[in-house]
DNA sequence: GTGATTGCAAATCTTTTGCACTAAA
DNA sequence: TTTAGTGCAAAAGATTTGCAATCAC
């Protein structure tokens, strides 16, 4: 986050889904893709903002988070009462679940194969498969 | 619950995993396992009880229903934010979630075949695998 | 300029906790 | 008795909201 230059292709992301390229939600967009794919809460985010001298309140990170999820930019992921997760991978993937850290890891798509799915009742269409594997007795 | 004679079964069902049979938790443990399998928040199941004649605090619902997952008999689902489900069948099976009315849905084991599934990570045990078909548009 | 966005603080909501009181064994 | 369990009210967290100030266009 050294560089403050805005990046055109970040700008034009937002600017397509509809949302004006502040320097808060720029901020936040850089850190989130940042290092790969990362499963990050809103308060983590805020912390990494405060870090990397982005000032942006809590609010506004919450703000964010959720319009990036509306647009598809991020998908959000709920394991345990009382704290999301902001997944930046939206490919199709599933889940490793570490029950004694809390932490989250990506399984990449293949990996997971479902032979069998019960099709979506009587006027209701899929929006998408959640598998979550949980795992625990490890180091997390 | 109109019948107050207390329930040798769920009694010894108490008993047998270290829990006294108190008023409370056999009302609770009751109405839990009252018409079918079901998904019930915390709050869900205070108003039962309110409804039923029951007169329990939501602390003790919330310590119940936490006692009841530790001990195997139920199953704590969560999909959104700020809001835990409790499920009463603790058998193999997988959910449907309306996402536009919040509802959780029982299918059974059979209908989802896992034909692949990654080994838990060296150090870590499978704890149990989750499979949640998301859908939406429907009455819910 | 003008309307979207932000920050702050207060509000909300779910869940947990501390502790005196009550009930099961 | 003795110890677990309960109720209440307060506390704790995560998230949202209201609104004036600020920023993007």
């Amino acid at each position: 986050m050294a560089n403050e230059r805005p990046y055109r292709a970040l700008i034009e992301r937002l600017k397509a889904v509809g949302l004006r390229p502040t320097r808060q939600r720029l901020a936040l967009a850089r850190l989130l893709h940042e290092g790969g794919n990362r499963h990050l809460s809103a308060e983590q985010l805020h912390e990494e903002a405060r870090a990397a001298k982005v000032r942006v309140s809590l609010a506004t990170v919450y703000n964010a988070l959720h319009q990036f999820t509306a647009a598809g930019l991020l998908r959000e992921i709920v394991v345990e009462p009382g704290c999301s997760y902001f997944d930046t991978n939206v490919e199709d993937h599933h889940h490793f679940y570490y029950e004694d850290s809390g932490r989250l890891e990506d399984i990449p798509g293949e990996e997971v194969r479902l032979a069998r799915l019960p099709k979506p009742p009587k006027g209701t269409r899929l929006s998408r498969v959640d598998v979550i594997i949980r795992v625990s007795g490890g180091r997390g």
